[in-house]
DNA sequence: CTGTTAGCGCATTCAT
DNA sequence: ATGAATGCGCTAACAG
């Protein structure tokens, strides 16, 4: 059997289609026995109204697009379970594009998103050099289409959207500090976030906090790592270099990772060397020694950037004064640090 | 500036929309010199067909709905993950669902997928009393409208279409055979699994490889759970009925939680009690000590249910002999377990 | 070479 | 109370 449309069900019953319509939207103008007779066989054929064809009447689509670089990185699945939370709510659907690092795919992706599937974007844009204006047109396209778009996490500095993000320089600077409360001397950077925004927030906290304590910041400490980059042999020549005693690592995954290798090496954690990462996932929990962490509540960030691209798509003005929203991380204190030592005492 | 569409060139040009529209697809009809100063303009302002107007025409959308019950579960998010490279290859995108276990949601969801939003889908089904027939009326709807659908791992026996599944069977058979061979006696399996098929596959195997080393499977020592269960007072009452020396454990996270709580009660892994997970993880590669799991190779599972499904939407003749596609598991073998014995040597 | 017409499936305004 | 006509944006068959 054939997808049952509105004019099949008009020829059925020898009227037109609009009475079909209207019989189908509960009109008042349709007799009442008519209306009875073909909604009976409607519902008994299980008809649905076509939703594209809907799409294209009312000019939207109820739903909308995301696009992550990762999909099997914790952090972002958090994120993308905090937008379904708050699209299913709202009546949207969600298409998920990931890009896989890939700048290429991610201007495939923007390219289709702009086309008309969906009614806004959230997005954590890739990986890039930054700095290099042209590199990033291909968000114009979004914007130039009146698409609503709202970055989330690594987001473009001077792109004019709403965003969502962390207060990352906070996170670096509490980190440190809470390193260095716990009497570690020589505190060392592991960033798999390339030239990142983000990154930078986190280093520049990181900064001020050795700067408050007197300790000028030494940038061979801190250390970006790509993708293929052997972690042994980063590892290796980072506590070649210097004693250090405590490193913060920018992404679960590379935490547990250094941590195994640290642990093979013979090091105790944390009583040689301590950590802390971030994003607050299963892994931290349960990696032995539990892993400290800086908690960007994921799901949450997920969910005020639905909300708020939601708000902005369905908002009658564009009145165009964009927000940036910061959310507070917190620090999980976990075995990969010692206690914080308490001051004031002799 | 209001989306450009054919329209817009037509009358800015004082053409007609089939024009502009030949032009825009470089046919040979249109002259030159038209053709040209209209693919010009075209790309000036970024003109865009749009997509929606296209799927209606074309009565496909090129994009396929995916529903899993769990977005924060790792096997599905790998799945997710060979489902998306496949769909991208073959030019087609992808949009989630996440059914949170919810029949109710299952149910809302489906009906959503089968109003003509995506030309197929690939859904794992949500953990629901099984046997209920009427429960599973759901899919009907889809099925009726000639919705392709390719059911993976979480599959409904009697439902009649494509499938994609692991050899759960054999799974868990080769645990149970690996437990023993280790030495162990008495080998307990915790499935949060319900009453799946999958589940029973799984115990059917279990039991078979018991039997066929004269142990006669004891029903105490095979204990379902679901999501609110107290996994504490769950492993206490466990150990405590006897003295159990291996625990077979059907999803990632709870063997990771489980292994936590047994170590903290004092016991040693593997020396005291052996365990085996499924689903081969990040957590099972970092958790204390490394955990040897039956790897279902997600990837690779969604890169087949993908191409199977694609194959199903774009094959001209709808011979209807569904396939179901068997996928060998590999048993991983790390600290969790202790070193097979090897048999024949005095 | 260019334009007219029709239709994808639906809803809505305006006649009757 | 019912139907005809129009349009959402696009393409394609058929005229001219």
């Amino acid at each position: 059997m054939t997808k049952l449309t509105v004019k099949a069900i008009a020829s059925h019953f020898n009227v037109s289609v609009s009475t079909v319509s209207k019989a189908i939207h509960d009109s008042h103008e349709i007799s009442d026995e008519l209306k009875r007779n073909i909604r009976e066989y409607a519902k008994l054929n299980n008809y649905k109204p076509n939703r594209v064809a809907l799409n294209l009447f009312n000019r939207n689509t109820k739903t909308i697009g995301v696009v992550i670089p990762n999909i099997l990185n914790y952090f972002f699945v958090q994120v993308l379970y905090g937008i379904e939370k708050i699209a299913d709510q709202r009546g949207y659907s969600i298409i998920i594009c990931s890009t896989n690092e890939s700048i290429e795919k991610e201007i495939k992706v923007l390219d289709f998103l702009s086309s008309g599937t969906v009614d806004g974007v959230i997005i954590s844009t890739v990986l890039g050099e930054t700095g290099l204006t042209d590199s990033n047109e291909h968000f114009s396209a979004l914007l130039d289409r009146q698409i609503p778009m709202v970055m989330f996490d690594r987001v473009i500095e001077f792109i004019k959207c709403d965003k969502v993000m962390v207060d990352d320089f906070e996170a670096g600077y509490l980190a440190t500090k809470y390193f260095l409360g716990t009497g570690c001397k020589i505190v060392a950077i592991i960033n798999p976030l390339g030239n990142s925004y983000i990154g930078r927030l986190r280093i520049e906290g990181y900064k001020k906090a050795l700067c408050e304590n007197g300790i000028g910041p030494n940038d061979k400490l801190i250390v970006t790592i790509s993708y293929q980059d052997d972690l042994e042999l980063t590892i290796h020549s980072l506590l070649d270099f210097d004693k250090i005693d405590g490193i913060l690592i920018f992404d679960e995954l590379t935490l547990v990772k250094i941590m195994d290798i640290v642990q093979s090496k013979g090091y105790q954690i944390p009583k040689d060397i301590s950590f802390i990462g971030f994003t607050n996932g299963e892994l931290s929990k349960y990696v032995t020694p539990s892993a400290t962490t800086v908690s960007q509540h994921g799901k949450f960030i997920g969910e005020s950037s639905a909300d708020k691209l939601i708000d902005r798509i369905e908002e009658e003005c564009d009145t165009c004064n964009f927000e940036t929203r910061i959310i507070k991380t917190s620090l999980i204190a976990r075995e990969s640090t010692l206690k914080p030592k308490e001051y004031g005492k002799a």
